[in-house]
DNA sequence: TTGCTCCTCACGTCACGTGAGGTGGC
DNA sequence: TTGCTCCTCACGTCACGTGAGGTGGC
C-alpha cells in the first residue's frame, strides 16, 4: 500500500486533489488509519486514478466521471458519452477557429494602418486614381454626423465592403453647418436601397495630400494642398474625397494624433467650367 | 440615456452582468440615481460595452479588458496582447486536436471490439495463420499475473506494438501455480530487452475457437476444441495461444461476461513428435 | 391590487489551490 | 530541535447566475 504523497507520485494528481476526491468518493483509498486519518491506497486504486485523469482531460465533469466509474459494468452508453463528448470538442475547436480568424482580421487591418503611418509621405503629391465603384448616402448637417451614414452602408453592405471609409465633399468650402457631403465606402457588388445609392466615382489625375492627426485639425492640410493647386493653376473638380485610412477603431481606438487621412482632390489642367480657380 | 434593462436588450449583456462590471468598474453608469440607486446608461456607453462583449469572446479575463480600456490610449503593445491571445487559442486548439485523435482511438479500438463480438462465431473452426513477429516475456507461476508481463512490453515497445496481446502455452496441461507461459504482444520493430525477447512465431495450420465470458470460464472452451482435435486426429503444435481480443480495456472496463478470447492451436494433420495426441 | 422594472445582499458554481495551525515519528 | 509527511478547516478563485426580499410608479 502507498501513503498519500507516494500515491500522488505514482499518479500524477497532487496530496489536495487525492483529498478532494476522496471527499467527493471518486478515489477513496483502500484504507484509512482511524487514529491519525492517514489514507492508504493498494495499488488496483492506481488504474482509476488513471482513469479519472484521462477523463479529466478529456473534460468531464467530476460527477458524469463518478456516473461513468459507477457503472464501467455496462458500457453501452459509454460510447454514446464519449461520441458525445467528441462532438462537443470539435465543436469548440470550431469556435475557437472563428475566434482566431476574427483576430487575425483584427490584426492584419491593424498592421496595415502600421505600414500606412509608417510610409506615409506628409507632402503634397500627384497621382492617377481608377474609376471606384462606391455606395453612398447623401447627408446634410455638421460633417460629425457622418457616422451614422457609414453605420447605414456598414449594415446594408456588410461584407461587400472592398476599401477604407470616405467622405465627399459636394460643395468648394468648408462649413460647419449645414454642410453637403456623402459618406461612401468602396463596394464590389450591391444594388442601392433605402438613400443609399450605388455609382461609379470617375478617375483621373489626382492631387493628395496625407493628412495626420486628429480632423478638426484638417484646415491647415486643406490650406496646403489648395496652395499647391492654385500654384499650379489646376482646377479642382468636385466633389473632393477624404479617405479614413485610420480613424478610431472598433478595439484599437488610438489616439487621435495617429489618424491618417489623405485628401484627394481630382483636377482638371485647364478648362472652362472651373469650379474652384487655382 | 437608458435604463438598465434597456441597455441590455441593446447590448445583449445581462442586466446581471452590467451590474457586475459596474461593480468592478469596468463598465460605470453615466449616472446612477442617488434616491433609487437605479443606473443610467448614454449611448457613448454601447461601444465600450461592445469592446468588452468582444474581448470577452476571445476569454480575455476581466481585469485584462480594465487594463486595455483604461491604455486604449496607446495601442502599442495590443497588437501584442492581441497575438499572444492569438497564440494561446491556437495552442489549445492543438491540444484538444490531440484529445480528439486519442478518443477516435478509443472509440475505434471499443467498435472493433463489438464489430468482433458482433461476427464472432463460437464454433471451432480451422484457419491458417501467417507467422508472426512478437515481443514476449516468459513467465512461471499463476496466469492470473501476467498483466505485469503486458506492462513491461507495453513501457518499452509503447507504439510499434501492432496488434491484441496474447499469452503462449508451452505445456500441454492447464496448471493453477507455477505454470510455463509467455505474455507477448505483437510488434513491428524493436529489440530484445531485459528479459523480453523479439522473435518470429511460425505460421500454419490452426484449429481455433473464440471463447465469450470470464477467463476463468475457458475449460469448457478448451475442452470442445481439444475434443475437435482429437476427433480429427490431428497433433497440437506448442506453445498453444491465446489471443485477448477483448479484456478489460483502459476505460471501457466492460463486463467479464463480454470479454473475447480466441483460442489458437497449431496442428500437424499426422507425425511421431506429437506432443499430444488427438 | 397586479405587474413591471429596478435595487441590494447573500450564496452557489467548479475543481481544486493556498495557507494557517497542528500532529507524530525519525 | 529540525525536517518531513500527514491531517483538518476555512477561505480564495472566476465571472457571473440564482433567489430572497423590497421599492416605486403606473
Amino acid at each position: 500500500v502507498f501513503s498519500i504523497g507516494e500515491f500522488s507520485r505514482i499518479t500524477g494528481l497532487t496530496v489536495k486533489t487525492l483529498r478532494f476526491y476522496h471527499e467527493q468518493g471518486l478515489l477513496v483509498p483502500s484504507c484509512v488509519d482511524e487514529g491519525s486519518g492517514y489514507r492508504y491506497y493498494d495499488p488496483s486504486k492506481i488504474e482509476t486514478a488513471r482513469v479519472i485523469a484521462f477523463l479529466r482531460g478529456l473534460d468531464f465533469p467530476l460527477d458524469e466521471i463518478g456516473r461513468i466509474l459507477r457503472d464501467a459494468g455496462d458500457d453501452a452508453d459509454l460510447l454514446d458519452v464519449m461520441e458525445r463528448r467528441r462532438g462537443e470538442i470539435l465543436a469548440t475547436i470550431r469556435r475557437q477557429r472563428e475566434v482566431v480568424r476574427s483576430l487575425d482580421e483584427l490584426l492584419s487591418r491593424e498592421k496595415e494602418a502600421r505600414r500606412l503611418m509608417a510610409n506615409a509621405t506628409f507632402e503634397v503629391g500627384e497621382t492617377v486614381v481608377s474609376p471606384l465603384r462606391i455606395a453612398g448616402v447623401r447627408m446634410r448637417g455638421k460633417y460629425s454626423q457622418c457616422g451614422e451614414g457609414f453605420a447605414r452602408i456598414g449594415r446594408r453592405f456588410g461584407r461587400h465592403i472592398a476599401g477604407k471609409p470616405m467622405m465627399l465633399h459636394h460643395e468648394a468650402e468648408y462649413r460647419d453647418e449645414d454642410a453637403d457631403y456623402e459618406a461612401c465606402m468602396p463596394v464590389r457588388a450591391g444594388e442601392a436601397a433605402d438613400g443609399i445609392t450605388v455609382r461609379e466615382l470617375p478617375g483621373g489625375r489626382c492631387v493628395t495630400l496625407m493628412h495626420k492627426g486628429p480632423y478638426d485639425d484638417m484646415g491647415r492640410s486643406y490650406a496646403k494642398i489648395l496652395g499647391y493647386i492654385r500654384q499650379k493653376g489646376y482646377e479642382v473638380v468636385l466633389p473632393t474625397r477624404e479617405v479614413y485610412l485610420k480613424g478610431p477603431g472598433m478595439i484599437f481606438r488610438g489616439n487621435p494624433r495617429n489618424y491618417l487621412t489623405e485628401i484627394q482632390m481630382l483636377v482638371r489642367d485647364e478648362g472652362s467650367q472651373a469650379v474652384l480657380k487655382g
